[in-house]
DNA sequence: TGGCATTCTTAGGCAAGTGAACAAAGTTAG
DNA sequence: CTAACTTTGTTCACTTGCCTAAGAATGCCA
């Protein structure tokens, strides 16, 4: 880590942090609303907001109506204040964003993916690509807090690097955090897109703090980020939320991965054009991304094996959005990923239906379903919404956390 | 991952907390290791110590092999500083166990179950049951921390009251916690069977603090606790791990929450004694659990039939707990309730060779899963726990804790 | 017996958070 | 317009959890 990061102050003190997320959560929020939300005292949020003000992180705008007192001063993130960049590393293409601190795309770009190049030849690209496009967008590099790297999952813990899916066998072992941060000159990070589509979501889509929702991503594989009262469940290995294998047919066609009708095998969009291709559908794409975007934009015309396939499909993915809402007791689940760009109001209303049969949309909460707002660049935005959210809610690892409590009854 | 780093804020009196817990879980440790396992200052540990040890928490029993230096201290929990008291209560029995600090049982016995009794009557004799008990094994009555009561779930946590099984429609709607609490003059806990269960494993079968866990239970309803690095995990409504109403066959039959193809309905004990009842299979048990027990012993004898009927309920169960640890990336699954610990030994075949097949158990870490060592009284077990976990790791409201760290690359 | 390594304790200090009093800025009632 | 009241936010002295630094205790080995 370059010393000369700017940070956010001292990256210390988790009431900051959690001060912060409260604001970007609220969008505008007072001191009063402060403290009853972090049951901190009014004391302790008046001299944490002092300092967020004088680091320039969050602005005081404007006051709200009289309650029969003096009117709250409301407070609000600056956004200009800092930015992150976030880059969606695939195969197919390399997805650029310039986000600021309230989620927002500030700048946004494409170039070829990948393919088959070298690594080392890909970084210098990316580098390169990078430090141009900051000096044209005019951003002050000392405000930009770091580059979140993003792509197809799993993601391997111990060596920080990305994992080597089918696709991208080259990649296997090359130390790229390492490389981009060298050939960059930011702190990187990196994760898998579907938990960076939904840290994006939770910064963009201003969930609430104490949410939670999973984003259903589906791109080159299916999966889910789980973010739980403003954490990621990310499970023993960070690789929680795979769910493109989940069996949802014991007697299913056989999936890559070795076991017999997973998801994404029987739903996922390779497997939706293969059938299509099987049924004797022409097909005329250069991927399976081109492919199965024909196939819906056929299916939003009434085409009727389209339509057919896609139902299919759509029938396995709510089995799936149902059994991660049933897992997670979740109470929102987002379609995101450039599958669900293409073709997500076609599984919308399945998915929803199965959400709303879901087993505690009766006895207790319903499970929302929405689709992201950002789909197609969702990876990208989350990998910089993942350089916000070390920065403002950075984690301190040391001590554990204990169990948490029980219901408790309190009586008498 | 970073190592444990310096002045973290929130973590409060919970270093107390953390500092019992692995005491707990390592059975016998040093002042020095529990240094390196926090990452907090040897000072820090030491004054926390000596404040446990004053408060009769923490015994100093021995010391290590000298390694080339002053011997470690050894300390443990005293297993008889406190005590807490479960209860299960079920329609077919009410099972009772009073724990020490150890996890250990002190004390356990079995009464008639709710049956149709009026709630306020069943609250009465058990009070009774609770008063007589104390007095006649000679525990402290101080030394007791509470009570933790456990039902079939799902439980309502705004109320926190349980939810009305099918089978107990009576307890709708009644203040069981409050009702006990002025009963028996203990503060009581409430939480469902599968969660305690869960966390009666962490607290008697010396679980790490770190690890990520579920406890798949099988009594009444199929359902899993999760545990994840010292913290239960609950969803948005403490209804997770809700899995016996995952969907395994999109083309099943009909489970009484409405959908098809649930585990429940297809695996479940009352599943396989109907389907004995169809295959022509004379069955003389007074209830489910009793046939489903004759079934397991006719199957471990080698009976075709029942041998077939378990095989293809564990095939279920083995796509359920595959599932689980997919979805929650565990390392553990511990299979207990009552089921299991009448069927456990012919489940865990199959369980294991799924979970083995599992998606990370190739790229990533195995799955590994046991048979509980009291998997019948797990869950009365868990109810002390409960209290045990409540009191010895009490998480703080308060300040809400910020978005975990994703994957840092720390270069050059 | 005196190094030396390792474990644990004591002493002083910093910083986060608290409680209590107070200042600021509005509304309401006369 | 003034006085009383309400609500919001700040200042300040104090507690506490943890750190650093130094030292004490307790074993091994020459």
């Amino acid at each position: 880590m370059s010393g000369s990061q700017p940070g956010l102050g001292a990256a210390h003190a988790s009431s900051r942090s959690a001060i912060l997320d409260l604001i970007r959560a609220a969008g505008t929020i007072s001191r009063v609303e402060l403290t009853r939300a972090t049951g901190l005292t009014a004391a302790t949020i008046s001299t944490v907001v002092r300092r967020l003000i004088d680091d320039g992180l969050v602005l005081e705008v404007g006051r709200a109506e009289s309650t029969g007192g003096k009117p709250r001063m409301l407070l609000q993130l600056d956004p200009s204040a800092r930015y992150a960049i976030g880059v969606h590393l695939d195969h197919a293409g390399i997805t650029y964003v310039i986000a600021n601190l309230g989620g927002a795309i500030v700048a946004r770009w494409r170039r070829p993916g990948a393919g088959s190049d070298d690594p080392a030849t890909v970084v210098a690209r990316i580098a390169a690509e990078i430090r141009t496009t900051i000096t044209r967008v005019g951003v002050d590099p000392a405000r930009i807090l770091g580059l979140g790297v993003v792509s197809p999952g799993p993601i391997s813990s111990s060596t920080g690097m990305t994992l080597t899916p089918p696709v991208m066998q080259r990649w296997a072992e090359f130390p790229l955090g390492a490389a981009l941060e060298d050939a960059v000159g930011l702190s990187v990070l990196l994760d898998n897109d579907a938990t960076a589509a939904a840290i994006g979501e939770y910064w963009s889509g201003g969930i609430a703090t104490g949410s939670a929702f999973a984003a259903l991503y589906m791109g080159t594989g299916i999966g889910a980020g789980i973010i739980v009262d403003g954490t990621v469940y990310r499970g023993s290995s960070s690789n929680a939320g795979e769910i493109g294998h989940i069996c949802v047919d014991l007697d299913g066609p056989v999936c890559w991965c070795g076991n017999l009708g997973c998801v994404e095998v029987l739903a996922g969009p390779a497997a939706v054009v293969a059938a299509a291709r099987d049924a004797g559908l022409e097909l005329a794409g250069r991927n399976v991304a081109e492919n199965f975007g024909a196939l819906a934009r056929a299916a939003s015309r009434g085409e009727a094996l389209p339509l057919q396939l896609l139902e299919r499909s759509s029938r396995y993915l709510g089995v799936a959005a149902q059994t991660l809402a049933n897992v997670l007791d979740l109470e929102l689940v987002i379609l995101t990923g450039p599958a669900f760009a293409l073709a997500g109001s076609l599984y919308l209303p399945e998915i929803e239906r199965r959400l709303g049969q879901s087993f505690f949309a009766r006895g207790s909460h319903p499970v929302r379903v929405t689709i992201s707002s950002n789909a197609p660049e969702a990876a990208a935005v989350g990998a910089a919404a993942l350089v916000l959210q070390s920065e403002l809610a950075p984690r301190q690892a040391g001590v554990r956390m204990p169990l948490e409590l029980p219901l408790e009854v309190t009586a008498g």
